[in-house]
DNA sequence: CCGTCTTGCTAAAACGATTTATCAATTTGG
DNA sequence: CCAAATTGATAAATCGTTTTAGCAAGACGG
């Protein structure tokens, strides 16, 4: 008693049981058939003694660790990580289970590795989450183990949870629509490699897709498409800024995401026109900037947590197929007569 | 071998040894005596079976696990998170350890809960992360285990890793001084009960002690200081805006936080002061934000990655006392004739 | 009164590694 | 030439659970 962890055998010596008994007790085993005064009696002894269960010994018995593996491409470069990490972890301690956070920076070998020590480890579990969301290659044959694939597709996953960017983008035209600025309408960020698939970025194609059958059913057509290749303020602020001083100014601009959108504040800044009164602006992603820009950004949003949420409870269930998660619009003030 | 992983007992077959053998051969014991040849035996077993030991038995045999504990109170909130688990990932890897993430939200109960479910899997060490620099209480006695405070301080543990907050003060106040501009300075966000310790945050104590030491030395003073209880760019903006209006305007301001110097930004765009050619700003963070903003800002940057990544050094070394990481100043145009 | 059921519990064999004690064959030393 | 040391390896105990098979005692049925 005085070196180490009190054991099973402990609380069974002091419940004057065997330790078979302990077991089956504390583990809530349901068919077993001890009397009332047995279970009272292991219960209180594990609770004097203060008994924690071995989890190395249990899963070295049972070949399950109570443990998910969270392997991601990044979880630096992008500022949605802890979105998808956080609803992971909070799905996972819902469900009882650890979580162990890999990184494999996108490289086939490492995602091997990752998988691997995974799979030492009697992991019951492995939501592979790619943080640009993308094709997701896996290495080799997949193992037999529950596995999602979480912001991003894969052939050889059979279980997906992305984001429902459909119905995102037509929420975005919905806004528009619905505040009367739809007539006059530049769309900022297309970028018509990635429209026609070529660089495999499922979520943003749709995306796309939304918007344009939002606006197909309204019988709305864009006044601009401005091409964009890289999505970050710089471009975006460039863009707008020659936009605005082309004469035939827009009276609402639809950025693909909010780093754009940012840029656009900041061309508007330069250029004396004000958001929302002579622009309405609508974006994508709710980043952390959307809410301290001035007049808030409005944006549609991407449902990281739930999404993280979701994967964990998808592995555990083995469930199939895709989960599209909606994204909600956050309206904040820059788009004129809403909000 | 149909049925399940192959295990040591395979090699040591294949092998024609005892898994006595293989266990030391494949661990690299030090000081044994087995031939060459058996070396290689038991090697190209080993490699021919793909053999990967059981980590599950390796840590009921061993009591340790190969597993770090990365407990937080946020993971959310803050979007420096990623940052100190992306160094921490990046250490761990590098000792060959995995990282179990856990998030507490602050709550005590949950803190028990996490380092009891850390030590039920032999974990090897624990890091106790605080997203906001703060002074930790840990749960009633500490383990016998090595632990490590990171970003914040706790009287029960003897190890903590910070960022040098003073040097990072000094250095501010050093960029200023050297384009010149040192002479007519705003100092914004200041909080006199934090100044004067009163919310135990340490960080920002030291933070003011340095900027203060940093004039002093050079025979300095501020113009203003504007006191702002939270460090948001509404707040910054609303300051910076009065303090424009004012008449009497500053030729720099030292930001105490990135969201301040955003709103900073915001105010001086209304009011057509023109940065830096007008007003220089140098704040502290590194915020993702920073580099988005036209002119990029000057920003003292809080070294997460780098303090994860000590932090993992530290419990596996288990190593006392305080580390100071440097906060190295990320230098854009925001302060007149420099960058 | 004897066989069969049910009740309440336990003995002991896994799980897959590590580690201690030991052993048989050589080599070495004196 | 014999005792002691060295070399190269192994048998078996151990870590702390879970789980299968089964045991003893009383209840029940005919």
């Amino acid at each position: 008693m005085a070196k180490g962890r009190t054991t099973m055998a402990d609380v069974a010596r002091r419940a004057g049981v065997s330790s078979a008994t302990v077991s089956m007790i504390l583990s809530g085993r349901p068919d077993t058939r001890f009397s009332q005064e047995t279970h009272a009696r292991v219960h209180q002894a594990a609770a004097e003694l203060s008994y924690r269960p071995n989890a190395a010994a249990r899963a070295l018995r049972t070949d399950r660790s109570h443990a998910l593996a969270f392997i991601s491409d990044h979880v630096a470069t992008t500022r949605f990580a802890n979105g998808l990490i956080r609803g992971a972890l909070k799905g996972s301690a819902r469900a009882g289970q650890m979580l162990m956070v890999m990184e494999t920076g996108g490289v086939p070998e490492r995602e091997a590795l990752a998988i691997d020590s995974a799979l030492d480890r009697q992991i019951d579990g492995i939501i592979f989450a790619s943080m640009r969301a993308r094709e997701i290659t896996l290495p080799k044959t997949p193992p037999a183990i529950p596995m999602v694939v979480l912001n991003g597709t894969s052939s050889q996953c059979p279980s997906w949870v992305l984001p429902d960017e459909e119905g995102g983008g037509r929420e975005a035209v919905r806004l528009l629509a619905e505040a009367g600025v739809a007539g006059e309408v530049a769309l900022i960020g297309i970028n018509e490699e990635e429209e026609r698939g070529l660089f495999r970025s499922l979520p943003i194609q749709r995306r796309l897709a939304g918007i344009r059958a939002g606006m197909a059913e309204r019988g709305l057509a864009f006044a601009h498409e401005v091409s964009i290749w890289e999505w970050e303020p710089a471009r975006g602020f460039e863009a707008v800024a020659a936009l605005l001083a082309s004469g035939d100014r827009p009276s609402a601009l639809l950025c693909l995401n909010d780093r754009l959108a940012f840029g656009a504040y900041q061309a508007c800044a330069e250029a004396g026109v004000r958001v929302p009164e002579d622009l309405s602006i609508v974006s994508f992603d709710n980043d952390e900037l959307a809410a301290y820009l001035r007049p808030g950004l409005t944006t549609i949003a991407l449902p990281h947590d739930r999404m993280g949420e979701l994967a964990v409870d998808r592995v555990l269930a083995q469930s199939q197929g895709e989960e599209l998660v909606p994204m909600p619009a956050v309206v904040r003030g820059s788009i004129r007569g809403a909000g």
